[in-house]
DNA sequence: GATGAATGAGCGTTCATTCAT
DNA sequence: CATGAATGAACGCTCATTCAT
């Protein structure tokens, strides 16, 4: 369901050209969402931001639902990239070292787009197939902790490792959230090193 | 909860009378958000639903912004209710009965009316004045967490206090949503253990 | 179908308090008209600002039409006492003079309530009573041009008395209007000079 | 009246069904002013009045001040020609012939549709974008006077050209809009005249 | 395929007017 | 008589979506 890279070759030429305008769509939908908001993100409105007829639009995305999720799957993808890079660099390192690279690799994931990211977390209704999207990134952040955790066991002081990731991951992401974008409370560097703080206790013992 | 003490004895009857259509009004509200979602919910359908007419509905609420605030601020203060209820039973308590407190009492805050709750968190866009409402919880939930920690703030090993009042109350109120909404993941009772034991070895040391 | 002074004195204490009811209901129909325009004056924007309730605002006056037109009524009557007053001064005066103090006038019979009249002028269509009640005043006015120039025929120039009433009642409305309303032309002293001249040299021969 | 020069190749076929949409809307919207007044005039109305739907009209006109803004400027442009192609006529002419010919054309042009001509002096609003529509005819005509007047000066007897012109321009106009829209007062023949003589006395001495 | 004109249900909101108290 | 809560038709306008060209 994700595209990785060009792994299928054949007509490469159409899809080139198809490829350019479903990228011209979404980084119109992007640009539109950050300027209008969702609730003025019109179609029509993206459709002209992308030099594109609204009918081809509608050629690529069946609906305006279709869109924006294929939107939020093309950022979650980017997000996940610049989280698992950074996190897969800690794979052996001690607990606490991982700890803080997950928090500054979110943290970091939240910078990729943040504007956008933030009209996705404030603005989209987490209804029907958008709220599988939003659900994404959750997804697969915890399947990077699920693999640490499970290779870490024997240093972990929680027993039940399915709360613990649970906790962990959705933690994080909430005070990451806030940390990045909401202006009032403590410093950002003050937060990470209050949540590599809040997890790692909470995750081993003092060694 | 209308007419106790004679203080302003003008204009009471006629204040029934209003107060009567405002709640039901509320009330719609109420029942429209839940069963057809924020987008749907229109000003139109809500008056219908009320049994009063769309121009009644504009006289006590001068937009849809304002009629969904005063439900938010006024399912926001059944929540706080509830919340400092169970909270200021254990204002002397050590940490780790009060951390418990305050988990069991913000999931029990979440059950008020969680189909409502649940739109608000979710569909509710987070703009203008209502972001201002949405916010109105935390707020006041921060503030009864300050006052438990600075009376106890010899025992707790955090120096920052304001980063963990921040820290606390919205990693508990970001996982006890999940816990409560979301059908994958812990049992319920699995995630308040493991929410307590996250706040309590962040606030404390083991004694 | 003018309220002239008290000429019939029975029922006056009634009579008092309705009158100051329908004054009050009056005077705020020309301050709300004057604040908001007349389209943005409602009915019930004028009752609160008279302080008076709604109904008892369609006790006395059965439509917004009848209220509006009761308010021209008042006004053309202010109007026109200012002009008649100063026209009735010139009745035995040579033409020259008698046409200056008609201008003369006229403008300050525009500057009783200016911003009223303009709103009349401008914002108020001419449609059914209302119409009628924007009228008045010329046909009065007309009704003091025609005495005079009736008694002074013999110094007319003029065959047609029914059609120089008509141009010069008009003429100078409209002329004086723009000259009291309108930024861009001439100051208003030369534009009274030059009607004062186009009306003389139309009325009678050079003498 | 379209496609003259092929200048612009692009979108041609395109504009030609925009233009016949755009047609159909601005006569629907004289229509409907026509025949149920302006606060009467609403754009669904119109839209259904055209044939068309409202959201065609409102892609074509982005309010209803601008659609009707763009018909008085229609119907400016078609009384002006009006006006300008007989005035035109007599720039060389003496002054008595050249201001009949004024006062003639100035009638003309309001008999081009003169129930809709009726409705945009008497029921639109002189208010924002649409005063200065109504003011257009006004400006132009004026710029014709002005230059016959300056190409004439030396048979003038009044001084002030400016003045002269505002005086003449809007005397004129307020007495052929009564002479053809009120039904009291003198035959429309006998103000011609009048208003001949008015007009011609003021800007000459006798010859 | 691409285009963009066209659609129309539906939105939030206003306001002259009525009528139970 | 006065009150003011209540009414609801109607308004200007938006926007996701369709379809003839």
């Amino acid at each position: 369901m994700l595209q990785k890279p060009p792994l299928s070759p054949r007509k490469k030429p159409v899809q080139a050209r198809s490829q350019a305008t479903v990228d011209a769509i979404l980084e119109a939908t992007a640009r539109v969402l950050v300027d209008s908001g969702y609730d003025r993100a019109s179609t029509n409105r993206i459709a002209d931001r992308a030099g594109v007829s609204i009918g081809s639009l509608y050629q690529y995305f069946p609906s305006k639902e279709s869109l924006v999720g294929a939107l939020i799957d093309r950022h979650s993808d980017e997000m996940l990239a610049v989280f698992l890079r950074q996190v897969a660099a800690v794979k052996d390192a001690p607990i606490h070292e991982a700890v803080r690279a997950v928090v500054v690799a979110t943290v970091d994931s939240h910078l990729v787009e943040p504007k956008l990211h933030r009209i996705f977390e404030e603005q989209v209704p987490r209804i029907g197939k958008l709220a599988e999207s939003l659900e994404k990134l959750d997804t697969h952040a915890s399947s990077a902790v699920r693999a640490y955790l499970l290779a870490h066991a024997s240093e972990l002081r929680v027993k039940d490792l399915e709360t613990a990731i649970f906790v962990v991951v959705h933690a994080v992401e909430a005070l990451v959230h806030r940390a990045v974008f909401v202006q009032r409370g403590p410093t950002r560097d003050a937060l990470v090193e209050a949540i590599v703080d809040l997890v790692t206790r909470f995750l081993a013992e003092d060694q």
